[in-house]
DNA sequence: TTTAAGTAGTTACCTTGGTAGTCACTATTA
DNA sequence: TAATAGTGACTACCAAGGTAACTACTTAAA
């Protein structure tokens, strides 16, 4: 609990100092540098340099007098504060990089991505920019944290597919669902995404390793097509599969999870990406 | 020119060796580790952790490969990314630091704020949780900043009441025009500003030193109640001024701004607040 | 009235980690 | 061979964090 806010603190710019003194300032103020040392347990020799720097930004301030006090700005206004100065930079940021406009269209290149965060936000992109067609294969998991803007390409007019993994709803896909009980889910060994917008750019990897997760996004040919083509024979199957389940499975023994599982990567693979 | 670029970019927590490096990637793309080093003047031997810390941070892309290439993320997705990531941080914080909702009534203190940028956000705080009265004095230069803040106090049906220096125009307040040309404005020593919110507080210092401005907040009653006073004087003064300005000039000389001049405080008195 | 303890503030020094900057070394490729 | 590509081992610097020892003043108890 405490620990998120020191966090958060530090996100703002303040040092840890800085934060303790700061937060024992809102639980209690004013106070003498002597009093905000003591409660914050930033040492008395540091306290003066903090809290002047800290007067300095504005986010405390000072009542002079033979003993100082010192008072905090209130939190939503230091908040208030700070997102200004952020829009602020920001805009600043468009202005002066506005120059370097690239189309970066390079068809030879695979881009490694590093991270679930990022790769989902690529994906995110590809989503946004998509004009025509998405086929997309993604885990429950992902799908919730894409949904916005594959609504908004549908209402864009892109002819969005989704083969999902997991138990997902969707009222603007067109949706194919790979069923399955969460025991099954274990033992892929991982989710993947799988994503190819406009057939023209793709792109693949884990997203279920964290920080570890990898993914290639590229608009090379040599690629683009084979895993688009996989998705688009996926789609077939499953077609298929609706339609002729029984005689499916009455050849291929049981079920025809147990054919799947004799075909899947081994779980050891994970051992080559994670460090 | 570039100066700001870096300094823009060093905002958006790069460092100055991660800074070159994108800016040359955002020049010319894909480019490999060594490359980069040669048009960024970062040194070969830092370029790869440097290249390193970008792409795990997302703002390049690394194409794998015997000789690895480098790409940039698009500078408009970069700061789209950096927006949303900050915006949640905001939230975070909003969040994490609701629980420290101070009412900081003190009647006893006298807040220092220091610099310019930080009085006048102090200022519009207290134009914006004004509920009945504000009586505020202020130059040409601040008042511009103000405005939006003033007129929707005045739509929240606040009674404003501004004695300005300069010449503004405004259709909501009740505003008195200290007139005077600009070669008076630099006789002056300075520009100030004051303002008194509700009668229970108040703000009053220079705002024209830059980050050496100097200003009080405070809600003692001992300060608040005299300078209010001493508004609704000069308020007094120029609606005796309005009405019989002839014969007081016949009285004091051919005009009043020498009388002014007369009273008025030594330029000099600067010193003694810049360092 | 001296003593001890608490308050208030300052000076000096030390460690650590991250960033910056340099040199020297090995490969590989054209 | 010269340019390209990559690595390892240093040095220097600075901000942040951390500790110790000092002065000076006030107050309250022995």
């Amino acid at each position: 609990m405490k620990k998120t806010i020191f966090e958060t603190l530090k996100n703002l710019n303040f040092t840890e100092y800085e934060a303790k003194a700061y937060l024992s300032l809102l639980e209690e103020s004013p106070l003498t540098g002597y009093a905000v040392a003591k409660n914050s347990g930033v040492p008395r020799s540091k306290i003066y340099e903090v809290l002047d720097s800290l007067a300095i930004r504005g986010d405390i301030l000072v009542s002079p007098g033979n003993t100082p006090q010192y008072s905090p700005v209130p939190a939503k206004e230091l908040i208030k504060n700070r997102r200004m100065e952020a829009e602020q930079n920001f805009e600043l940021a468009e202005k002066s990089l506005a120059e370097f406009e690239q189309s970066a269209n390079d068809r030879e290149n695979i881009w490694n991505i590093m991270g679930r965060i990022e790769i989902l936000q690529k994906v995110k992109d590809c989503i946004a920019s998509s004009k025509t067609r998405i086929l997309l294969e993604v885990w429950e998991e992902e799908y919730e944290e894409l949904e916005s803007e594959l609504r908004q390409a549908v209402n864009r007019g892109v002819n969005v597919t989704i083969i999902a993994y997991g138990e997902i709803v969707s009222d603007f896909a067109n949706l194919y669902l790979h069923y399955m009980g969460h025991e099954i889910t274990e033992e892929y060994g991982g989710r993947w995404i799988v994503i190819s917008a406009d057939d023209s750019e793709v792109v693949a990897g884990i997203v279920s390793l964290g920080k570890d997760s990898r993914a290639a996004w590229t608009r090379h040919v040599g690629l683009v097509m084979p895993i688009t083509e996989v998705m688009i024979h996926d789609l077939y199957l499953m077609e298929i599969m609706k339609k002729h389940r029984k005689p499916l499975e009455e050849s291929f023994g049981e079920n025809l999870v147990n054919l799947r599982r004799k075909f899947s990567i081994h779980p050891d693979f994970k051992k080559h990406y994670v460090k």
